[in-house]
DNA sequence: CACATCTTGAACTGATTGGTTCAAGATAGG
DNA sequence: CCTATCTTGAACCAATCAGTTCAAGATGTG
């Protein structure tokens, strides 16, 4: 079988990035890329580069698929932070309760495994983890929040969300997580409303 | 040289212990432990053990010495929660400051790892967790708060401590990861308030 | 001094790692 | 039908992995 591209390269790519996201870079071979995305060895080289190059591939391509929906949920914080808000965290427990994906988070396993990491792969792991920074900061200050609130709720909430990461692996249950981000979603509402 | 032990146990356990924490357990070779603990190969099976056992050592003894660091904490919680929680987070934001020892969290580590961790080292990390949500649990309920509350801050609370790992991990600043623990406390201090 | 005890370094095994190469074969366009 | 193009599987490489074994040597005790 060749003379035509025998496998679509987006379902491929998405496969290596679930393999990664699932058993982190360390911990997976080239062989198990090649399993898990069905395609020949060298196919891997010659399409998708060496292990480092396709797991930067994989982790720009996380960031981006889900940084645009963590975009779109706090796209309405002008008018409604705390549903906003909410939607933001819906993105990552929804995500969780896929069960087509793997639990955790892509981004989360690679900024815990930096100091083993390639630089630029950790470059690029640092950036996404302080693009949803921005992106939070951005929203809290579109709100009804302080500039020092603001700050100080865009770390707490990026870090809240990353902590979701942790505790799914560790096999949290939907009413635990939701736990975990109520009491932050309950902050946020009093923040509001002792300002209004 | 021989005759007598040539070296002390304690030492030796605690860093492989650190070597553990720092690159994770997939990128510890056998190797990289005898280097950081200065055994020969041969000692380190004989004396620590093969390498899952090693781990599953220094998971627990990870584990028993900041446990009863966070216990110390919690302790004066029926007296002043607030006082309490705040100690339980410093338990986690000194041990990040120290420059002796790696960032990050080798529970968080490990959970994270869980989907390629042996049973055996996946369960121990899991009850580790579990532990420490059962710490704050009592802890929050000796406070003032209510059993709902206590339940929900407890695993908000062991959620954001965790959390505390990947960004330290990513390269926040002390003044960022106390922003993150700032919500919290808030938070905790809101619900004491209005409970009075 | 001599013995028993323990550590040490080094060698070795078999498996797996990331990475590369290439002949064989299947296909599409001419 | 023929040819150029591409994929495929398999073999190969050097390096590293976890794990084991053992002779050599150093030590404290008797």
């Amino acid at each position: 079988m060749a003379g035509k591209k025998q496998f679509d390269m987006e379902t491929a790519l998405d496969a290596a990035m679930i393999q990664f996201w699932r058993a982190g870079y360390a911990d997976t071979s080239v062989d198990d890329l090649s399993r898990a995305t069905g395609l020949n060895r060298s196919s891997i080289y010659s399409s998708l580069g060496d292990k480092d190059t396709l797991f930067l591939r994989c982790l720009d391509r996380y960031a981006a698929r889900y940084g645009e929906k963590y975009d779109a949920a706090l796209s309405c914080a002008a008018s409604d932070l705390l549903t906003a808000v909410r939607a933001f965290f819906d993105v990552t427990l929804e995500r969780i309760a896929d069960p087509e994906l793997p639990d955790g988070c892509l981004v989360a396993q690679s900024a815990m495994a930096i100091p083993v990491l390639s630089p630029s792969v950790a470059a690029h792991a640092k950036e996404a983890l302080g693009f949803q920074r921005l992106r939070l900061r951005a929203a809290l200050k579109a709100g009804r929040l302080t500039d020092q609130d603001a700050e100080a709720f865009a770390e707490h909430v990026a870090a809240v969300n990353q902590s979701l990461a942790i505790m799914s692996r560790a096999g949290a249950s939907p009413a635990q997580l939701l736990a975990i981000v109520g009491v932050t979603v309950d902050a946020l509402s009093q923040a509001l409303r002792t300002r209004e």
